[in-house]
DNA sequence: ATATTTTTTGCAAGCGTTTTCAAAACATTA
DNA sequence: TAATGTTTTGAAAACGCTTGCAAAAAATAT
């Protein structure tokens, strides 16, 4: 009985099996599958019928081998080991989720040599379009990507060509309104552990800071940027350096959250306490931030806004609408928790006993 | 010059590129791009580089389509809004960039009707092999899978059936060691606030909680377990009630991590302090666990290795090489932190004191 | 040198779709 | 009623690859 189809059989039902089963030809379900206009409409009751009751589904590949679209889009990420990547990805699942698209995760593991390859896989392979997470070495292979017309959009990196439709957040606003408070509060040392130089969100930060000390007459003293990683570990190591220097600061803003978390062990380690001793600002508001002990003080990135934006533009782009403007900018915003109060000594200048405590 | 291929050409460079460049038939380069034991040598290092001259890359749904590998394996996790999946991704990912297989998530959104129809999809699609964290609802599609002879297993839940391939921790052991040192700390009234009831992870560990009091014969009170969802809310709504108890606990054990943050909620919001007043135990040890004050004594799940060790039987099966056991358990253990100490009556009864601060 | 076996290779079919082109069916007009 | 125009449908060709089968080439035995 073909009207009967054996539940246990193996092999998938095809658009042949709907064709057959609604009498028609295997193009017509094609285009009734596709919404293509030119179809009788008993006909596309039928067929759509049909395919509901065989439980028809669709074969990504072979659709997207003769050229339909997948409804797959790839993801680029440097590393899974990050609360602020998790953020974005949850925004681009939500996003991709209400339009029915499925997701490729590509975790390049920061191995910037990587990119290039996966993004050439990535291409010739099954998806509609490409997202990419503060790519490492983005030159290397955009342009590629550019004049094959392949869509893809850039998260929170930018500054490296100005085609690359891109989605950022406001890190130089972002960076010079947290510098700015910890100066209304009344530090004049402010130490900055930096992040990544090779991203653009960790130089505007660094450009942010230093605008900052300069609008508000502070002199800028190099020591007291020191080199973080974006990570635990980094943080850690720099806010050590800054916390031995012959005048410690009273204040670290630390270019993201994960470094500020490293900053808190260092100033445990000193035995010193937050906010009392030292007032220290993250960046990202992750998770954790709000967790930590006490609650950093942090500048909130959109980061789920981020993701849920830049799949939107990625989706128009693939429908061939391309967005009004190339780069879309979302805002920060501080958000003031229990990581920071005025320096212990109002008068400015006398660091002195802080320095004390010093460790050798 | 077809010896100068155009770098500019849009079109990818397929199989017959390759051979027409290296003067065999597409077969032969199909075969040594697969590792086809009966080619000549020769041959095969002249089409591997052709090939790599050429920059090859290979067409994964044509690959697959023509019932070969895609080297891309399926994971169907319920959602990301999670640090406990995000660990265990983790571990999925790395294992699989090392055996150089990508990777496609699906996410359910905690949407039981969904992953039928999201397996359907997966397994007449281009995947070779499935992950589930954490299914809803196994049952409905598991017995298709096995009959299909498609490789999956499943992490973290169990009990379901007794052929499916499971990688799960000692539930069990874990919620029983955690409840003892809770008792041996001199606790009595010892809360529990319960996980989704429908996964074997939730029940087991209020079994061995239930286990743990039987054993130090400490009678159950129906009143101190709680349901929560292994939320945040949930567990800050269970220990609510919990705390206004005639007699509140001394100790609340929850379930996971992400309801102990609950817990701390409440238990600040009714003026209490962690641990002098009443002591906290989770379970994950996710990031967030040290991070919390005072820092959250919890019993640890090795959850990225639960995700590596699950993706190594998944290749494995994919290979034909079914392992030597279907359920594989790992250990947990627990990490003593700031957040347990003895009851502040070290005499166990009087709970007097505490309840009179309960709130009206 | 010839027959036989074994190793290599090529051809063709097929995987499940989309899409172009042309034919069939239907509706409309003269 | 014939001629013309439209809407619907079907057949066939791709898409890029794997694989069974058979032929060619090379190696071995007689």
């Amino acid at each position: 009985m073909s009207s009967q189809p054996d539940p246990n059989d193996i092999r998938n039902v095809t658009i042949m099996d709907v064709a057959r089963e609604s009498g028609v030809s295997y193009s017509t379900v094609s285009r009734v599958l596709n919404g293509y206009e030119f179809v009788k409409d008993s006909t596309r009751q039928r067929v759509l019928e049909t395919a509901e009751r065989l439980g028809y589904v669709a074969n990504l590949q072979a659709r997207s081998l003769a050229g339909g679209r997948s409804r797959i889009i790839g993801l680029l990420v440097p590393g899974l080991d990050n609360a602020y990547i998790g953020e974005v990805v949850r925004g681009i699942d939500e996003e991709l989720a209400r339009a029915n698209y499925d997701l490729m995760l590509y975790t390049t593991h920061r191995h910037r040599g990587k990119e290039p390859v996966y993004v050439k896989t990535i291409v010739n392979g099954i998806v509609d379009g490409l997202l990419l997470i503060v790519p490492l070495d983005p030159v290397a292979y955009l342009k590629n990507l550019r004049e094959r017309q392949f869509p893809y959009v850039v998260i929170d990196h930018q500054g490296f060509d100005d085609f690359s439709p891109t989605v950022v957040a406001t890190n130089w606003q972002g960076a010079y309104d947290a510098t700015s408070y910890l100066i209304q509060l009344g530090h004049r040392r402010i130490g900055f552990v930096a992040g990544t130089p090779e991203l653009s969100s960790a130089t505007e930060r660094l450009n942010a800071y230093q605008a900052a000390l300069y609008t508000h007459e502070i002199s800028f003293d190099a020591a007291l940027v020191q080199n973080g990683d974006f990570q635990q570990e980094g943080g850690y190591l720099a806010a050590k350096i800054l916390l031995n220097l012959d005048v410690p600061p009273t204040a670290i803003f630390a270019s993201n959250d994960s470094s500020a978390l490293g900053v808190y062990d260092a100033v445990h380690e000193f035995g010193l306490r937050i906010p009392h001793d030292i007032s220290v600002v993250g960046f990202d508001d992750t998770l954790q931030a709000a967790v930590m002990y006490p609650p950093l003080t942090t500048v909130r990135q959109p980061l789920m806004d981020m993701g849920r934006t830049a799949t939107r533009m990625l989706l128009n782009l693939i429908k061939g609408q391309p967005p009004p403007n190339h780069r879309i900018v979302l805002p920060t915003n501080l958000v003031l928790r229990g990581s920071c109060q005025a320096p212990a000594t109002t008068s400015v200048q006398s660091t002195a006993q802080l320095s004390e405590r010093r460790m050798k």
